[in-house]
DNA sequence: ATAACACATGAACGCACGTTCATATGAACC
DNA sequence: GGTTCATATGAACGTGCGTTCATGTGTTAT
């Protein structure tokens, strides 16, 4: 069976419609949550927490691959959630921004409860 | 070329590991960030931060079928992002969490800097 | 300048996940 | 009880994305 025209709520729709975030304002905040909400980054941003690392140190902590780190470290460098500092042949990571702290503790205060 | 085994800084490394969320606890928050960071999920959230809607309406706002809607809101329903009211025939859905308007604000104002 | 080290990047594979279509449940009204 | 309305659920299809493998770039040291 097809589905129906429900019975809608104009006058309500139009103002939550006139309340919401621009399109592209909820794209850029999907992006970013996206990039945090891979378990992989979560835990690099997790360890970044406690200060910078080199990509080595890290492959070490989270037991994997180089490339898979450097992976994901482009993705947070393309959405600004890490920096680069390089020393010699050592690139140390940390964290850009203080907003990816508060959403991480809000993020762990809510799954505890 | 392989990879070689860099040189790594196993005591840093090693406090780092011990100052690191549990992993059931990371992948607790992965998910939890997974659900709200979907575009169409993501704007589920922004109209119920203006109070409680039904299927109908949501679906009417978001320009989507109602199937696609309901689907949506079964995820957020079994992550504990939403909870329902009854009314008749309609069911009405709101935020059933605090923490989930704090990380859409802190999330807002991270992509707007 | 050549080699070894630290990291980055390109391409391809595989899988999870959102959408869609179809069907099912459940409530209210006749 | 049967029909209509409001929502839920099942299954299959398509695609985006993380991993892996292979190769490339840049830096230091000899």
């Amino acid at each position: 069976m097809a589905y129906h025209q429900c019975t809608v709520h104009p006058e309500k729709v139009e103002e939550v419609a006139r309340g919401m975030q621009a399109p592209q304002t909820l794209d850029r905040m999907s992006a970013f949550l996206k990039v945090v909400a891979d378990p992989t980054r979560l835990r690099i941003v997790n360890a970044l927490l406690m200060g910078e690392l080199c990509v080595c140190d890290l492959a070490a902590l989270l037991g994997m691959e180089h490339s898979a780190v450097s992976h994901q470290l482009a993705v947070l460098r393309k959405n600004a959630v890490v920096s680069v500092r390089q020393a010699g042949k050592v690139k140390y990571y940390s964290l850009s921004d203080d907003h990816i702290n508060t959403v991480f503790n809000v993020t762990l205060t809510h799954v505890n409860e």
